[in-house]
DNA sequence: CCATTTTCTTAACCTAGATTAAGTGTCCTA
DNA sequence: TAGGACACTTAATCTAGGTTAAGAAAATGG
């Protein structure tokens, strides 16, 4: 509860009565490891921050390869964007890697939100940035960098997930095959 | 100007007279082909709004090879996010293919403008939300799509800028050589 | 209108990373 | 506590795309 209200006054400012009229609008659920939150093909109606555990969004190539978009973890908003912008059916799932904690947002109260406390509008805006500069980095990485530069730019930044995720997985989201993972790992040299 | 405040509107209402103190706060600028609007290792201060012309943006990797990030022509927003946003030196050139008229929106500018036409907090999350979402999808079409597919997308989401891009840039911006491109596109059946 | 630079093509060769396949380790869970 | 599903490794082979180099075509500018 606290991490949501406090990430957002990092951003804006919000009166104790204010963020309980925003957490008024959300809704608390817990999942099991492995809980699917969204599903490909699917209308997507929320956001969700993650209070605590771990989750991963990702979709399926060909109906048979899967590519990881994003891990979120304690204090991360997660969603299936273009599904939730366009409220057109998604290709994303959204699932949990560990039992997780989440503060639902539904698309319909975000909106009601945005006229009750204009602030919030600005607090998500600098979240699509903030967002959209790390997207952009990101691109950049897999236009111009090898994946073992990926590959090491992931561990400084999200040094936490390499013990919580499979190795996989991480894999996935540096763009890579599991087999040539394994390769890479084993001819790197560990400072 | 007309083609600015109605892109505006599409998204948040605007009356002729906020259009006008909107206009208030922006330049209008000409510059030549290859003018460079931004360059890399500054602080970029200002967004560009493209009313004529056709501008591209990009990074040096390694001090050699030329990353295209982005093109932008009439009725596109372009500048170096990361940097405007943190207010720190960026990497990204931004310059000119053709001669080009922008409508110059300061920084400065836009965060008053805030104070005092809230809807255009909307309209910038909108527009963030909304370039997210393409930079996502180019994203994943770098994960998990070949450069002939790259190439086709690219040609039916802008069928006007193939013939008005060299070649070269194309290639760049779906991430491949030239001498690759050129050897693929030869070997392309053209429907 | 010529000279220079830039763009495009072609071709030989090279490499990061994919694919396939087989074997080992490990961790649920029934 | 056994067995079936994952997770990881290793190795051989393959390929999309990169590199280098050189020549042809086109654009540019003075």
């Amino acid at each position: 509860m606290y991490l949501l209200t406090e990430h957002i006054q990092k951003h804006v400012r919000l009166s104790p009565e204010e963020a309980a009229m925003f957490l008024a609008h959300t809704e608390t659920r817990r999942y099991k490891a492995k809980s699917v939150l969204q599903h490909a093909g699917t209308v997507c109606t929320e956001t969700y921050f993650i209070t605590s555990g771990l989750v991963r969004s990702f979709y399926i190539n060909d109906n048979i390869v899967e590519h990881i978009l994003h891990f979120a973890c304690e204090g991360w908003w997660i969603s299936d964007m273009y599904s939730l912008f366009s409220g057109k059916p998604g290709d994303l799932f959204i699932e949990t890697l560990e039992d997780t904690e989440v503060i639902v947002l539904p698309k319909a109260q975000q909106e009601l939100l945005y006229q009750k406390l204009p602030q919030l509008e600005r607090y998500f805006r600098i979240l699509a940035e903030n967002s959209l500069v790390a997207h952009q980095e990101r691109l950049r990485d897999n236009m111009s960098r090898s994946a073992e530069e990926r590959f090491e730019k992931f561990c400084k930044r999200y040094p936490s997930l390499i013990q919580r995720v499979p190795q996989k997985q991480i894999a996935s989201y540096i763009g890579v095959t599991p087999e040539f993972f394994s390769k890479m790992k084993g001819k790197m040299v560990w400072k």
